[in-house]
DNA sequence: ACAAAGATAGTTATATTATAACATATTCGT
DNA sequence: ACGAATATGTTATAATATAACTATCTTTGT
């Protein structure tokens, strides 16, 4: 996959976002001598098994599942601090969750939208929204080190189709 | 106090921010028929003790003191439940604090500068940032409900004084 | 190959933030 | 005054996240 457009609201093949994102994450993570191991990748893989972001449990589970051994939440915390570190994954603060990113190589700010229906979320990359609040920092005298934008409401599919499924 | 400009980073008589919140969520709450307890007063005035977002059990410790019986977090939570409903303070989901609302009369958003190194919150209304928000998602075909923009960063004060009382 | 240093993962315990559930008290409309 | 609705008190617990220490693995210099 080439140039990507926002499609997590829309219906796309999947499995090329995955093998996407953890390609990306192969090559950033060699470039900069980064490790990604094993339960680093595992974990990113769980969190690009959809588009709706997990929670540190919900991967907590869902790793114990698949292994022998218990697993305690500082694996998962661990897992996840690496991967924010490195770019490679999102928080999203108000709902305690994470999401892939899918342009982990070009450094952005993280901006949401998020279908308090479906609970998928998709990035926004609006050089307008970027660039409103780069100008209202810089007139306030504020310098910016980070920022997240969560804006929730229905995604096209869940504001058409009237009824849930959650 | 009439028209207020954004003045959290900016020395100015607090007094008049605490009272004019008072007497706003005063107003706002009767016309209402919302009840401004005694206990959801006391802590929306620990909220505005400063321009510094505030946690839970911070405001459940402050009470406990001012108060002979022992205060449990559901009278906290409670109270706060109440002021984020009539919107007379703000959540920050980034640092799970809260924030008072200098203009809880008019509805907005939720867009702010937290400062990293004091540690004040700063309300930004900007029309540019809003249209630009409200724009992607009219173009995404996203129905916004809420919305949160955290900006992090070095106040207009932190960024100059080189030295820092953190 | 080896040992030392550094990074990663395992393990146990605990801190922090938030809510559930039920009992009691207060307020409001009649 | 009465009952219904709202608010508060109280106890317990859920959900999220980190501290501290141990063991293992990886890298690096010799
Ligand atoms: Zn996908
Ligand atoms: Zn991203
Ligand atoms: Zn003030
Ligand atoms: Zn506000």
């Amino acid at each position: 996959m080439t140039d990507k457009e926002p499609l997590a609201f829309t219906r796309h093949n999947h499995s090329h976002c995955v093998s996407d994102a953890l390609q990306a994450a192969v090559a950033i993570c060699t470039e900069r001598g980064a490790r990604l191991t094993a339960i680093r990748q595992q974990v990113l893989e769980l969190i690009w098994q959809s588009h709706k972001p997990l929670g540190a449990y919900a991967l907590l589970d869902q790793l114990a599942e698949k292994s022998t051994k218990p697993v305690a939440p500082p694996t998962v915390y661990r897992a996840l601090d690496f991967l924010l570190e490195q770019k490679l994954i999102h928080r999203i603060a108000a709902i305690n969750a994470f999401i892939g990113c899918p342009h982990p190589d070009h450094n952005h700010a993280s901006h949401f939208f998020l279908c308090d229906d479906c609970g998928r979320a998709e990035e926004i990359h609006s050089k307008s929204v970027s660039n409103s609040i780069k100008k209202a920092a810089t007139e306030a005298g504020f310098a910016v080190q980070s920022q997240s934008l969560e804006v929730f409401g229905l995604c096209p599919d869940c504001r058409t189709q009237d009824g849930h499924d959650s």
